[in-house]
DNA sequence: CCGTCACCTTGATCTGGATCAATTCTCCTC
DNA sequence: GAGGAGAATTGATCCAGATCAAGGTGACGG
């Protein structure tokens, strides 16, 4: 299987055979598999190992005093579940399943032992923290300054971006395991609405959804739609690497992002320098 | 002058004399003052040095289309600005000053080593960080499922609680420099709106609010208001360490947090066993 | 002491999205 | 292939919060 933990990370620095192998070695820890609507770690749990996304679709989640639940984040393939781990008590929220979901289970030690051994996977390991705060920061600003239909499609750009850097899929298309429930529960929205949303979406040509999967039909309109741009993602290598990776990240990557990147090799051995 | 750094992360650890005097010589590194309005960090901007808040309030924001703002988030004394530093080409939003803000500016290099040599404050950061990112989820839950009444009590008490921990203040009142048009931009509100939620909230007696102090009336009946459960600050040590700090954090820690520590000591051994 | 500028307050009206209430699709199971 | 249960859809109505439109209020500089 490959290796959505490293696909990701790659996205931020390129990694030699060493580093390469160690984070094959996570990945291929042992794994266990949670079915649709499971709790993968309940709030409150106090875990010994980090869960690894592997496939399939989880979430960070917290039930609300009313019973409802408020989806704040997506897991896809390549996330991590639970860092805080190293230092906080307990978690302060749930990691649900949305679809049937594989997680590798990584001792905590093991990734204390890489802490400690390779400064480079340490800093991977620091972008990817701070890239999933962008990504929360985001959905603030989704539900604080943007209407329904601005949301939705926000969160499928987003969907179909990270889906893509983790080769998931390579087209428009992408796996959207959730109900419309689900749907509801991470924008705020009734599920009336949510419905009446992406019915306008499907009229107006933007996507096809069917059989939970989303075909992304017109790009550049549904970003505009959504207002999105991919600049919080901090994709630092994608338009450098290969053209694979170009093709799977496309052009949801902003323009001004492939300008930056032009001279952007000293920058980045500056800020890796002390490697 | 008080070191609020040392302040807010004493609420995670215990420190020994040289680990609190690298704190102290952090927080006395070159500092600047912003005006009220000013930006501290735009977007964009890659920094070189870290920010440190050390009195005033700042807050991250980002520049919407159509030229509104949102916040997602504040920073009060002992706030990190900027940790992405390490790892980001470029902050993906801005931090602003809400009131005249101070900042000591950290050199990178300086939070790099102390991240090599002591791994306790190397988690302590961790640990920061993380306590970031929990009260970036809050203010999604507080978006996506709180009303505007819940949502302000929400947003007070958790400045209230997180004032004292940096001792602020320690009693019931605190620092508001927010203008209506600021808590506009944090809560996704109106200014009509906010304004009829405020004077609700102090016809009801809950809170005083004037002169740029909010004066909290019945902390228990806020909290109600709120929906507010400070499990998500991961207080570990708030009830522990000194009646001093006990009051401080006060009763707006909940108390199944008490109980959690009853005999947690061994457990936090184990945490920060590895030193 | 007067203007003015930024903020706060209040009232009237409007609307995006919520709520209530059926119906129609899927699948799934037996 | 009948029966059901969760999911999607549709229509009718309602309401929290937005929008529009005036006033107040107070802190200044001149």
């Amino acid at each position: 299987m490959t290796n959505p933990l490293a696909l990701k990370l790659e996205q931020f620095t390129r990694f030699d055979g060493a580093e390469r192998a160690r984070l094959d070695f996570l990945a291929a820890q042992p794994s266990k598999t949670y079915a649709r609507g499971a709790t993968i770690i309940a709030e409150g749990e106090k875990v010994a190992s980090i869960h690894l996304v592997l496939e399939g679709l989880a979430a960070r989640a917290k039930t609300l005093p009313d019973g409802g639940r408020q989806i704040m984040a997506f897991l896809v393939p390549g996330d991590l579940c639970d860092v805080e781990v190293f230092v906080l008590e307990a978690m302060d929220h749930d990691i649900v399943a949305i679809a049937d979901t594989t997680c590798a289970l990584i001792p905590a030690a093991m990734i204390e032992d890489m802490l400690t051994e390779s400064s480079k996977l340490t800093k991977a390991l620091w972008w990817s923290t701070m890239t999933d705060s962008a990504v929360l920061r985001e959905r603030i600003i989704d539900h604080g300054s943007r209407n329904a239909r601005e949301r939705i499609a926000h969160i499928l750009c987003e969907l179909l971006i990270r889906y893509r850097i983790v080769g998931v899929t390579s087209d428009a298309s992408f796996p959207f395991p959730l109900t419309q429930k689900e749907l509801v529960q991470a924008t705020g929205l009734t599920s009336v609405h949510v419905n009446r949303v992406l019915q306008q979406l499907r009229a107006e040509g933007l996507i096809v959804l069917k059989n939970r999967v989303v075909t992304v039909l017109d790009t550049h309109r549904l970003k505009a739609a959504g207002q999105y741009e991919a600049r919080y993602l901090h994709l630092t290598r994608t338009e450098r690497r290969d053209p694979g990776v170009s093709d799977r990240a496309g052009d949801l990557v902003p323009a001004t992002h492939h300008r930056l990147l032009q001279d952007a090799t000293h920058t980045l051995k500056s800020i890796l320098g002390r490697n």
